[in-house]
DNA sequence: GGGCCCGCAGGG
DNA sequence: CCCTGCGGGCCC
C-alpha cells in the first residue's frame, strides 16, 4: 500500500479525533437519536467514559461540561435521563431491528440514495413559477417540504426555503442557524448520518492578493477561523438555544449518506457542541467545529446500498469492542463512495 | 480533470 | 452600497 500523503495522514488523524468527540457526546451508536424517547431512555447506559483530555481544546461551553459531570454520576445499570443518554448500547429489553429500520429509509421520496435518478421530486409541489413561497428565515421544517426532498442544484434548495444561500454553507439569525449545507467543503468532517461534525466558515482568501487579485467563492484556508465570524457565532448560538437546524447533504460530501447527485433535505438537527481545533490545512489554522445530532421521530436518511446498511447494523451489534467500532466507523467515513 | 469568472442571496 | 460564501458553468 502506498504511503499516505501528509494530507491524508492529517485527515485520518482529524477524523479520528472528531469521531472521538462524537463518542464522548454519546453520538457513536447508530440510530440512537432516531429512537422514540421512551426507547432511548430504556436503553441502559454502558461504560461511563472519562474522556477529558481531548476536551481541553474545547473552550466556550460550560453547559456541556456540566451535563457531562451529571451523567457521570450514573452507575452501570441505571437509566440515564433522555437528555443524558450517551451511547446507543445494545438494547437490553426490546429487540430493535436495525436492518429493517435502515431499509425503510429507501421508502423515502429520496432521489439518489443508490444512484437511481427520480425526477418527480425536484422540489415539492406548490412552488409557483420559480418563486419562493415560504420564508427561509425561520426555524424548523418548511411546510410542504418532506424530509428526503431532492434538488439538482443549490438554487432549488433556496427557492424552496430550505437553505437560502446559493453558495454559503450556513444561514441563520440571532437565535442560531436556520440551516446548513454539508457539501464536502472540509474533508475532515465526520458524517455518521444521525450525527456529524461540521466546520465553520471564514479564514479563506476570497479576494486573493494585491498582485494576484481574485474574486472567488471558496478558497483554501489561509488564516484562523473564529467565533467572531457571524456564521460561526450563529452556530455557537444554536448550541445554546438548541433551535432546530435544517440540514441538506450534497453530492460532494465524502460520506455514504451523501446523495450521488444534487442536494437532499435530511431533516432537522440540533447543535450539541461547539469547539475549536486545528483544521485540515498545512499550517494548522484553527477552525470552528460543531457536533450535530439528528432530532428524533423523523424519516430515516437514505444510505448508499443495502450492503453498507447491513454492515452498519452489524456494527451496532458488535459495539462492545471499541477497536471494532473504531475500525467500522473509519471505513464508514474514509472509503466507499 | 483543473482554472477562471460569474450571478446571487443575505447580512452589515 | 459594501462584503461574504461547502456553486456552477464555461473553457481548456
Amino acid at each position: 500500500m502506498a504511503p499516505l500523503s501528509e494530507y491524508e495522514r492529517q485527515r485520518e488523524e482529524n477524523i479520528r479525533k472528531n469521531k472521538e468527540l462524537l463518542r464522548s457526546l454519546g453520538l457513536d451508536g447508530p440510530l440512537s437519536s432516531m429512537l422514540e424517547p421512551k426507547e432511548a431512555a430504556r436503553k441502559k447506559e454502558s461504560k461511563s467514559r472519562k474522556r477529558k483530555a481531548e476536551q481541553a481544546e474545547a473552550p466556550e461551553e460550560p453547559p456541556a461540561k456540566a451535563r457531562r459531570a451529571d451523567s457521570e454520576k450514573l452507575k452501570d445499570g441505571e437509566s440515564a435521563p433522555v437528555e443524558g443518554v450517551r451511547r446507543s448500547s445494545r438494547n437490553t429489553g426490546k429487540v430493535v431491528d436495525y436492518k429493517n429500520e435502515i431499509k425503510s429509509a429507501h421508502s423515502l421520496p429520496y432521489a439518489y440514495s443508490s444512484g437511481v435518478k427520480t425526477t418527480e421530486n425536484e422540489g415539492p409541489l406548490g412552488r409557483e413559477g420559480g418563486k419562493r413561497v415560504h420564508d427561509p428565515k425561520k426555524y424548523g421544517s418548511i411546510p410542504g417540504v418532506d424530509v428526503g426532498t431532492w434538488w439538482e442544484t443549490r438554487e432549488g434548495c433556496s427557492t424552496d426555503a430550505i437553505h437560502a444561500p446559493w453558495v454559503g454553507g450556513i444561514s441563520g439569525g440571532k437565535d442560531g442557524a436556520y440551516s446548513v449545507a454539508l457539501s464536502g467543503g472540509y474533508d475532515d468532517d465526520v458524517d455518521l448520518g444521525y450525527a456529524f461534525t461540521y466546520t465553520g466558515s471564514g479564514g479563506r482568501d476570497l479576494k486573493g492578493t494585491k498582485n494576484n487579485p481574485k474574486n472567488l467563492r471558496t478558497a483554501p484556508q489561509s488564516s484562523d477561523q473564529s467565533f467572531d465570524n457571524n456564521f460561526n457565532r450563529m452556530l455557537l448560538r444554536s448550541s445554546q438555544t438548541k433551535k432546530p437546524v435544517r440540514v441538506i447533504r450534497g453530492y460532494k460530501l465524502r460520506s455514504r449518506y451523501a446523495p450521488s447527485e444534487g442536494y437532499r433535505y435530511d431533516g432537522l438537527y440540533a447543535v450539541e457542541r461547539a469547539w475549536m481545533e486545528k483544521g485540515l490545512n498545512d499550517k494548522g489554522y484553527l477552525v470552528c467545529k460543531y457536533a450535530f445530532k439528528r432530532l428524533p421521530n423523523q424519516p430515516l436518511i437514505p444510505v448508499r446500498g443495502e450492503v453498507e446498511a447491513n454492515e452498519a447494523a452489524d456494527e451496532d451489534a458488535n459495539e462492545n469492542e471499541e477497536s471494532q467500532s473504531d475500525e467500522a466507523s473509519n471505513s464508514l467515513v474514509a472509503e466507499s463512495l
